[in-house]
DNA sequence: TATGAATGAGCATTCATTCAT
DNA sequence: TATGAATGAATGCTCATTCAT
């Protein structure tokens, strides 16, 4: 019967699968999920046209795979156990400065996914259920967590989340997207510090006597 | 023949304009770009399909030209003389409680713009130029001015206008346009509050007993 | 606004329609319904291969359309006024001779048919209640007044009908099908007149004493 | 290594055939020859696509080699020699009631095969030869030993031959085709009864009042 | 022989745009 | 200017068939 071992088979198929998606990925992003052609597709990922439909159902399961992906690659890793442990800035310049970082390599395929979530009702619904509220519900979590220790003064943890993530990708998705050229990366950095500050300024039960540029936070989070 | 006078003509060739383009305004918010189709455009606008091609270039022609009227229309209004008067949380509440509030309504034509601005490069630059440099400058302008003047402790003015902006529309635009149940009226307003709180909070340049401009968030998180 | 006068203009339209479904007609008898393309019936009719659609919802509809002008066209005509005034063999005769004879015509058409209709439940259910029923029920209509004359004997008029289309079809339209050489006129003319002694011959009440081959059955359908 | 004897080895192979043959016939029976796919086929069969190519050409052949088993399977026993041992009302109720009424439950495979004899030549011929002209001719056979013998009158056999296949086609056949509801058996023996003896009633030499062969119809439509 | 992944030609349909009236 | 019929390029998807294992 000449068979492949399944185990073997079934690796081959995930592979082939990875490459599809890829390949389909940089094509979405690149022209935009309309203009995107199947056969374009298959030619970048090397294959017929017609296998794209052994591995998918079709060019919109494309894109809903894909939003599987970065889920599980980049997002969900967002907020790994590590993170907290570490203390208020180093947690949001990590989150920001290299956690999102992610968000800036998938900038694009995440707009494409914007496209069609207007348009698409049951991507959006997957969208606002696998992502969005994964993601701030966690940092809202932590934000939550850190206000009733007192370390940041009671407020709506939701918002702060949400609005953490927002002044984020306005300060760095954003621009990218719309063609600032890009910073260099000790710009960057020094951005990230800033807006670290600015966020966690507002969020300072007790300003600090004499603290430096912005943030005493630390001393006294429990007198 | 009883020729029309060219002012009155001309007025009528606006009007015409304004009908057809607040038609395609209707139909890409609905569909998105690429399915909307012109034929569609026309039936809403009244007309016939040909007829849109006698007041643009085409179908992308259209995009361009609603855009420019998002500019005139809600945009460029954002940051008026009278705001300038208000104080530094009326003035943010103002801001975001009521004028950015019209970016809600143009939510959706809004997105259809980002779709294009993916994947249209000339788009991509006037949006840049004539709607986010803009608006953000402006802004950005604001708040270096308190800077100086002392209300604000000193930091990027830039940054902190980006952010400003990226945490309005993560609390306010996102959530809707992802589906969230609509916010009753009294709640939005009590968040617009609870977002000025925490941005202010951050600007304060030293939120000591002393409340100087705005908030009296700082006292006591814990008795 | 340089308008064709709206009669002119519809009756353009008419033709125009008459047209595509001719030449649809023309390809589907050809080839089939399946195997016909858009393509090869836009270019039988002279027109771009979009064109069609602007008249058709699509292949399906030109086959169903297809479906009503065979009704409109050739059956509905199958039983006029003045072939009820002809004597009994004269009726089957020019029924079978005459009238009928344009199935043969619409033979081809008529097995593509066929071939949808297995297929296709609203096609079968349009096909029996347009075509079928109406013309089996007209014969037997025809019949059963015959036997309440006393002109034919008393017996189930519908199969008799159903028996007569039977008859006819297999012997003169299956074999132009299958492929079998044609039939001369002549000959063609003969073997109308042996089908209709054969089949009167079974409905005479009474077989007259002495007649010749077949039907005496004139005499005395009313003692 | 454990040859299997040659002889099984066949037997098992025309096993297969068989199988592959009868889902096929399903398939096409139920979705028509184009739309059949042979993913289906294989699928009902239980085997793989590629299987189908180890014991067939191609799609096509599927159907043609369907055709060879209508031909023994059904048709060819239509006229056995028990049935001419009977007297003429039996036998022609026989092939009617019994035997064509095989060709009810093959009626959908039929179709098919009608479907594709309007667009195959091949297979036009092929069922001409091997199917319509073997039928019609024993039938027609049958009915000229009749009319030598006196016992039907003289006419042209091939022509009565064709005749009742038409006739009960068209009331058996087409209706149940066509979806009228099915008949209770009662009711379709009647009907049977009924055509056998419209058509004998057609074929009797000479209907005079002494009842020769068999059907007593010929005594008082009116009294 | 059996398998099923890969193939790629082929097709119905859509839709922005043109242009004669 | 307005119209809307005509256009035809472009595209997602299907499916019979092949062939390496």
């Amino acid at each position: 019967m000449g068979r492949k071992p399944d185990a073997l088979r079934e690796r081959l198929r995930q592979e082939r699968r990875r490459e599809i998606l890829a390949a389909a990925g940089r094509i979405f992003a690149q022209k935009g999920f309309e203009k995107a052609t199947t056969r374009e597709i298959a030619a970048l990922a090397g294959i017929a046209e017609g296998t794209i439909y052994n591995y998918f159902q079709g060019k919109r399961d494309l894109l809903i795979s894909l939003l599987g992906s970065l889920v599980t690659e980049s997002l969900q890793e967002a907020l790994t156990a590590e993170l907290f442990n570490l203390d208020e800035q180093s947690f949001l310049a990590n989150l920001i400065g290299r956690r999102l970082e992610s968000i800036t390599s998938n900038a694009d395929m995440l707009l494409v996914l914007f496209q069609q979530i207007m348009v698409d009702d049951e991507l959006r619904r997957s969208y606002f259920t696998r992502v969005f509220l994964p993601v701030t519900t966690q940092l809202e979590a932590y934000f939550q967590a850190r206000m009733d220790k007192g370390i940041y003064r009671q407020t709506n943890a939701r918002m702060v989340a949400r609005a953490t993530v927002g002044a984020f990708v306005m300060n760095f998705v954003v621009p990218t997207i719309l063609g600032e050229r890009a910073m260099p990366g000790p710009e960057r950095k020094r951005l990230a510090g800033e807006l670290v500050d600015f966020l966690i300024g507002g969020l300072a039960p007790r300003p600090a006597p004499t603290g430096g540029t912005a943030l005493g936070l630390r001393e006294g989070s429990k007198p």
